[in-house]
DNA sequence: GCCCCTCCGTTTTACGTATAACGTGAACGT
DNA sequence: ACGTTCACGTTATACGTAAAACGGAGGGGC
């Protein structure tokens, strides 16, 4: 390369680093940028990364890609990455059995930092001890204290739900859990039992269940047949759930919204997909990888820690209506 | 490291990397690994890879992760990739504006090889003429000789979806096509038409649509409204656009499958979800991304290029039904 | 004439690993 | 006693780049 364009490595360097101004005469730049482009010349990124002792990659530490708000942050962050000449390397799904992997081991390079979704906890105790710059997702605030936040306001969120069904008459609530041990799941019902606690005559049960709609539909069906006065409105924890409640209150011949409210939380595909289409919680999942990258990069890059909030909205759709009279 | 073990650097480098075998003592190996684990020393991925020529790195090009299926093959590709130490990078969504990256410019490291769907056609012209080890996915089958190809035979489960409902009494169709100019949307084309063409008095109408839900119900809508007698079945090209059929009926006071029957190709969340769910055709997204690695780290290491088929079904739920008397 | 500066490059070095090539005692066969 | 093998390690080298250190030629000031 350097023999056929006539000059010595280092001017190559220099040149295709961008770095020439004042040290190469734009003629001889020229010829070596002339010279790479007929021999389709690629530095060689290995030694590169020796020399620099980095290779700008990233770790990105999500549960998993299928879920349609993590594929969003992914999104989101591989293109703020890609804007300042990051990659991104994924953590090989944790949420998978097994032992947590070694993060490392996953990486065809040296990492320069970690953005993590809180969901992704097993994750965290193998980066604990490794002083690499780190950035949560929707982690609890002063859970990390030093490190960067990016914090969706989904309990914000939940209000907003609960004042909407408050307004349209609701007074007996279910809530639908997600049976995840996660700090963004327990904010959700913390926020809910505050907000309804404020109201008199509010009545609040809880069923829980894992993330499908199958088992979702079981749980929703089982708490609405217990014995006492039945709920009017369902407040999921997820889209997905949401699903489940459909579900289940077709089997029970409740019509939605007329005799049962629903919401979600996410605002997935799904939502509009659904007759009728679904009252949720919408989180824009690509904004939040995008801050989460734009935060890792500034302590990538020495600047203090930054922590952002990004807003969440209620979308109000036809999945909820005004309460049944008694 | 080596100074703390009292060793040489060499025997590091041989007992970390598991070959030291008959050439240095148990003891010694022994005392080299406690030496690492007190350290935490890990061996420079830079220096390895460029001393080894190989930073065991794949390319997947896919059109967006936000896309059901294609997350789906990233999950299988990245298990089977991670069992045999590779890492994957993804190329940034190509299906996004602007024109084609450099995918090796989104690569922390050299890549050995390269997993891309037929649907990111713009990549490949792109990737054309490096000599990598190219695996393609779900491209036609001729259309690149000697290079390997993991083919879902998705022909076949429209043949399945045309059978199931001529079984039925269907005999005027509408197939709501993809208007994305990829090879396996006209594949699905073809099928559907020669499988009619072989029936007597069977009639076949076309919309076509972008791949969300509102615009595959505008397409449906026009082509229900049309002169003429009315298809019974439309036939969607994919689960998303089965739900803009589902909304076209329902604004055309039609009961699916009563009136109209609908089916989709993919079985998303999405297909469940639906009411009543949806008749469709199952493709194992993880399993296109397990062969295609397999086939990929076949190639790599030197082995005679493979081709797969992955088999589809046709899963009938409550979208399809009998045909209406005229 | 001498010193100093600027412009345009080159020479040299270090990054940390994998591995080929090279000892070095000790045991062993004859 | 002497060559041969073996078991166990070490020395030396190359990978391709980035960047610090180092000129050399030409020009200007005094």
């Amino acid at each position: 390369m350097a023999r056929v364009a006539g000059v010595s490595q280092a001017s190559v360097s220099l040149v295709l680093g961008g770095k020439w101004h004042g040290r190469i005469s734009a003629p001889t730049a020229e010829r070596v940028r002339e010279a790479a482009r007929t021999l389709g010349y690629r530095p060689n990124l290995a030694a590169r990364n020796l020399r620099t002792g980095s290779a700008r990659t990233v770790l990105l530490v999500v549960p998993s890609l299928t879920t349609h708000f993590f594929a969003g942050v992914h999104t989101g962050a591989a293109r703020v990455a890609a804007a300042h000449g990051f990659s991104i390397v994924l953590y090989p799904s944790p949420a998978g059995v097994g032992p947590a992997r070694d993060p490392f081991a996953s990486a065809p390079a040296a990492l320069d930092g970690v953005l993590a979704s809180s969901m992704a906890a097993q994750a965290l105790t193998v980066l604990r001890g490794d002083r690499l710059p780190l950035v949560m997702l929707d982690s609890e605030p002063d859970a990390t204290p030093g490190t960067a936040t990016v914090n969706l306001d989904i309990a914000d969120g939940v209000r907003q739900v609960a004042d909407h069904l408050l307004g349209l008459g609701h007074r007996r609530f279910l809530h639908l859990r997600a049976d995840v041990p996660s700090w963004t799941f327990a904010q959700r019902a913390r926020a809910l039992e505050e907000r309804l606690a404020a109201v008199p005559g509010a009545t609040l049960r809880t069923a829980a269940s894992s993330m499908t709609a199958d088992h979702g539909r079981a749980a929703v069906e089982g708490a609405l047949s217990a014995p006492g006065p039945r709920p009017t409105a369902v407040v999921c924890d997820d889209d997905m759930l949401a699903v489940g409640a459909y579900k289940a209150a077709r089997r029970l011949g409740l019509r939605v919204p007329h005799d049962l409210s629903v919401t979600g939380v996410d605002d997935q595909v799904l939502a509009m997909a659904l007759e009728p289409e679904l009252t949720t919680v919408r989180l824009d999942a690509e904004l939040t990888g995008e801050r989460g990258m734009e935060a890792l990069l500034s302590v990538i890059e020495g600047r203090a820690p930054v922590t952002h909030d990004i807003p969440v909205e209620l979308v109000v759709r036809g999945s909820t209506g005004p309460a049944p009279r008694t």
